[in-house]
RNA sequence: GGAGGCAUAGCUCAGUUGGUUAGAGCGCUCGCUUCACAUGCGAGAGGUCGUAGGUUCGAGUCCUACUGUCUCUACCA
């Protein structure tokens, strides 16, 4: 890069060539190293069907920010890249495009469809983790991963064997979500609760022997179809004498008990409620434990089936119509009413769940949650911030057995096959030919595939060569953070947890790091269907990565949702930019000049901007460690603006204009400070910070290699950083009275100053010139200023003699006031010293500084009263 | 039903184990074409930190209750 830099920061130019620059470096790619500590990051993967987006975008800017730290910080810093096949969703968006060729899947079969899917991959796989690349994500990307790539549907089939000879992989008959638009069985993490207003029909089921009926409310009256009993509450005295009577099922005929069970609440709806074990979660409990028949009624699709005699055909929707209708027209319906309740919607395609019993797969969760819960516990994980273990325990403790198994074909086929002959059903880590049992050729495999979140459970593992014992594995294993939204700890956190738990005996992370999500301007979640997503790549294109980045990690506290607008990223703009200058600046000074090294000898301003940068060093360094990015960034804006440009250059400015070996001096330190900061800054604006740290004079190839800054003994100046604020002080005291009093900075006025510490002062003259507009500077123990503006500070009486200007009235009455508030403030401070609780109890340090300060308040209350004394 | 978050300037939010005078961005007012930057510079106004108690020498920060608000979870037919 030319030292000749444009006038406005243009990212557009430079971030494709820095990035490609960095790829060609290789400094991306992590090998294990047994010189360097490891860090990982495994990526969330995105899924294949999917387009960058906000939350993709803060993810992933967090994950770059704690990885560039590490990477710079010395160890080897491994951040594995990856995507998802997303099972369900992938071939949702499939069957759908399929749709609009008039194609179903069933027209294709497995084989073709599978091609078509793959072909997807190949499409849209790549496109997401392009997007990735434009936000400056520095994965490793020779060791990018696919969740259905070999190695990982390798790991796959082992944890399902695996768990499967534990015995904790089991088939079974259970009740399970079902999503008659997918067509599949959904795990309950995936059904979605929707409240939607719907009815509550008061049906009368007629006794058995005629001596009346008994009411009961439902709000699915065309699953009275597959009713095996009513069951009632045992101690509800209306209806106790009913228990073991039968009763007529309308419009089906068929007669059903009265049961007891104390799962009925005596005060909903009538006491009386229907039992339909083949379609209600509850009441297929209910049926396990009275022994009821189980009648399914419906077909896949949400149809009636022929076990619902005459609506066998209809959809569950009509054959609610048809029934309710013939209820009424018999005499069955005694009342409906309106009544809201939550309806399970499947998460991907939002239809309206079935529960249904069927033959399903189902991993026992109990014995693997245990262990889980004990890791976190005992602290082998952590999450940040603390409360979310809390969320963990409450998921973990009342888990129910996951079901994993889906009616799909895009997905990691069950390793399971059954014997047409003998009925054995084996599982096994190859594909067999011959059943074990009874030599039989004739095998079929599971139609089945699993759940997409099984192979994510051993993310942080199979992708780093499990079951394979990689060097890999042995040097990157356990992971330390992952970084995810707090709306997947069920989905995937807890899951990755007990799966690493189990098969690697470890935890995969020490730390989960949970971020919120992000809103649009007005705090709505960002959503396709509201129309109020904001593409980053958009984002980019205008303003640039490194401000979206930085956009994204400034005000962003742990856990918490964070609104996103483009005010935000316009302000995160003109910090850019405010860099940039900065940078021009230097680099305008430096000429070309060979500039290496710091001077023999430091100034007073020199100490200052040192001690000042060595604290910011300490701090940026202990936020990250700590995971407070928020905190760390926000440091670096305040001390790039408020104290590196605002303060420092403008100081530096006068030794500058001097030139020579003065200039050279000044520059020396600007540059080591300025360097050192847009290498803290470099995590979080990695495209700018490359380009500025390579026009300046450096050692290595990219400041991605760079060593971190270290708190440095050479730069602790408390005591100097703390004099040099005193003539800070003086100058916003200038400037203050000044502007108030509409001076104008082409009015220079003379500047004498009585203060104890003169040599701060005097040496501080040049600085008074230039930024408080002084013609000259005196210091003197005593100065005699009758009329002349005054600034008291609590190091110094300041005046400025501008007789013109003075109205003496509006001077006293000004004092005064500033008196008055001194005195409130030394009344305030000295009450607190002279607590004998306060001086004995608080800390040392903090009964120190008050009692400065209130010498401070003391000092200047002395300069006031001279002041005022001086003006009557 | 259960759990949790949030409540701080006009708006959006920081505030790290309790410790000076509670901060920032945007917006607002006044003044600046100062030779890095008007995507800028200087100065300023604006807050009883949701309400009521409590713990403490000291509370925006910890505890209790309440109010408002958001979310997760359960799924009473």
């Amino acid at each position: 890069m030319s030292r000749e830099l444009e006038k406005i920061y243009s990212p557009a130019d430079t971030e494709e060539k820095t990035y490609q620059f960095w790829l060609d470096g290789g400094y991306f790619h992590a090998e294990p190293d047994s010189k360097k500590t490891p860090y990982t990051i495994v990526m969330p993967p995105p899924n294949i069907t999917g387009q960058l987006h906000m939350g993709h975008a803060l993810d992933n800017t967090l994950q770059d920010v704690l990885i560039r730290f590490r990477r710079m910080q010395g160890y080897s810093a491994l951040w594995l890249p990856g995507t998802d096949h997303a099972s369900i969703a992938t071939e949702a968006k499939i069957v759908e495009a399929m749709k609009k060729e008039g194609l179903t899947k069933e027209d294709l079969g497995r084989e073709k469809f599978l091609e078509r899917a793959w072909a997807w991959k190949e499409t849209y796989g790549n496109r997401i983790t392009a997007q990735l690349r434009k936000m400056g994500s520095s994965c490793d990307w020779d060791r990018e991963r696919f969740t259905m790539d070999e190695g990982c549907s390798a790991a796959v089939r082992e944890v399902f064997c695996r768990l499967y000879e534990k015995g904790l992989i089991y088939r079974g008959e259970r009740i399970i979500n079902w999503c008659p638009h997918c067509l599949t069985s959904i795990s309950d993490a995936e059904v979605e609760y929707e409240e939607k207003p719907g009815h509550f029909w008061h049906i009368r089921y007629p006794f058995a022997d005629g001596s009346g009926y008994l009411v009961l409310a439902t709000t699915r009256p065309e699953t009275l179809l597959g009713d095996t009993a009513v069951a009632v509450h045992p101690d509800d005295e209306r209806y106790q004498h009913l228990i073991g009577k039968e009763l007529v099922l309308p419009c089906v005929g068929r007669k059903i008990p009265v049961i007891a069970d104390t799962y009925v609440e005596k005060d909903f709806g009538t006491g009386a409620v229907k039992i339909t074990p083949a379609h209600d979660p509850n009441d297929f409990e209910v049926g396990l434990r009275h022994d009821l028949p189980i009648i399914n009624v419906m077909t896949d699709d949400a149809h009636i089936n022929e076990n619902g005699g005459e609506y066998c055909g209809m959809t569950a929707a009509e054959a609610r119509v048809a029934i309710v209708e013939r209820l009424d027209r018999e005499g069955f319906l005694e009342k409906i009413e309106e009544h809201t309740h939550n309806v399970g919607t499947c998460y991907r395609c939002h239809t309206v769940v079935e529960p249904r019993v069927s033959m399903q797969w189902f991993v026992k969760m109990e014995p693997l949650a245990k262990p889980a819960i004990e890791a976190v516990r005992t602290g082998k994980t952590k999450f940040v911030p603390e409360r979310f273990d809390k969320i963990f325990y409450n998921w973990m403790e009342n888990i129910k057995d996951w079901c994993i198994s889906r009616q799909l074909w895009w997905g990691h086929r069950i390793p399971a096959w059954y014997c047409e002959d003998c009925g054995e059903l084996i599982v096994s880590r190859t594909d067999p030919d011959t059943c074990p049992k009874c030599g039989s050729k004739k095998l079929r495999q599971d139609p089945d595939t699993l759940d997409t979140w099984f192979s994510s459970a051993l993310w942080p593992f199979s992708t780093l060569g499990w079951p394979e014992k990689t060097p890999e594995l042995e040097y990157f294993y356990p992971t330390n953070t992952l970084v995810t939204g707090y709306d997947i700890i069920f989905f995937w956190v807890a899951r990755m947890i007990f799966s690493g738990v189990e098969q690697m005996g470890e935890t995969p992370f020490d730390t989960v790091y949970i971020h919120g999500i992000v809103r649009d301007a007005q705090g709505r979640k960002m959503s396709k269907s509201l129309g109020n997503g904001i593409d980053p790549l958009g984002v980019i294109a205008e303003y640039g990565a490194d401000a979206l980045r930085f956009t994204l990690a400034t005000g962003n506290s742990p856990g918490n949702d964070m609104r996103f607008s483009e005010e935000k990223v316009r302000a995160s703009r003109n910090f850019a930019n405010k860099l940039w200058n900065a940078a021009r600046f230097v680099l305008m000074n430096m000429g070309d000049k060979e500039i290496v090294g710091l001077p023999a000898t430091f100034t007073a301003e020199d100490k200052w901007i040192l001690s000042k940068y060595n604290t910011l060093v300490k701090e940026v360094t202990d936020n990250l460690e700590k995971f407070e990015l928020g905190l760390a960034v926000a440091k670096l804006y305040d001390f790039i603006w408020d104290i590196l440009c605002d303060w420092y250059i403008e100081l530096a400015k006068i030794r500058l204009n001097a030139g020579g070996e003065t200039a050279d001096a000044a520059l020396q330190v600007l540059v080591y400070v300025f360097r050192g900061t847009v290498t803290l800054l470099h995590p979080f604006m990695p495209f700018i910070t490359e380009e500025i740290w390579q026009a300046l004079p450096h050692e290595g190839d990219t400041i991605m290699t760079s060593p971190w800054p270290v708190w440095s003994e050479e730069f602790h100046f408390p005591g100097e950083e703390g004099d040099f604020e005193k003539l800070l002080e003086a100058i916003r005291g200038i400037r203050n009275r000044r502007s108030e009093m509409n001076v104008p900075n082409s009015r220079k006025a003379r500047v004498l100053i009585e203060t104890k510490f003169a040599k701060t002062f005097e040496e501080g003259a040049p600085f008074l010139c230039r930024l408080a507009y002084a013609s000259e500077v005196q210091v003197a123990d005593k100065v005699e200023a009758d009329g002349a503006v005054t600034v008291i500070t609590e190091s110094a009486r300041i005046f400025m003699p501008m007789d013109d200007l003075i109205d003496k009235a509006k001077e006293l009455e000004r004092l005064n006031r500033e008196l008055a508030a001194c005195k409130k403030d030394q009344a305030m401070l000295s009450g607190k010293l002279s607590n004998e609780n306060f001086v004995s109890r608080a800390p040392a340090a903090v009964v120190e500084t008050e009692r400065q300060r209130l010498a401070g308040v003391e000092e200047k209350i002395k300069g006031l009263e001279q002041s005022i004394a001086a003006l009557q």
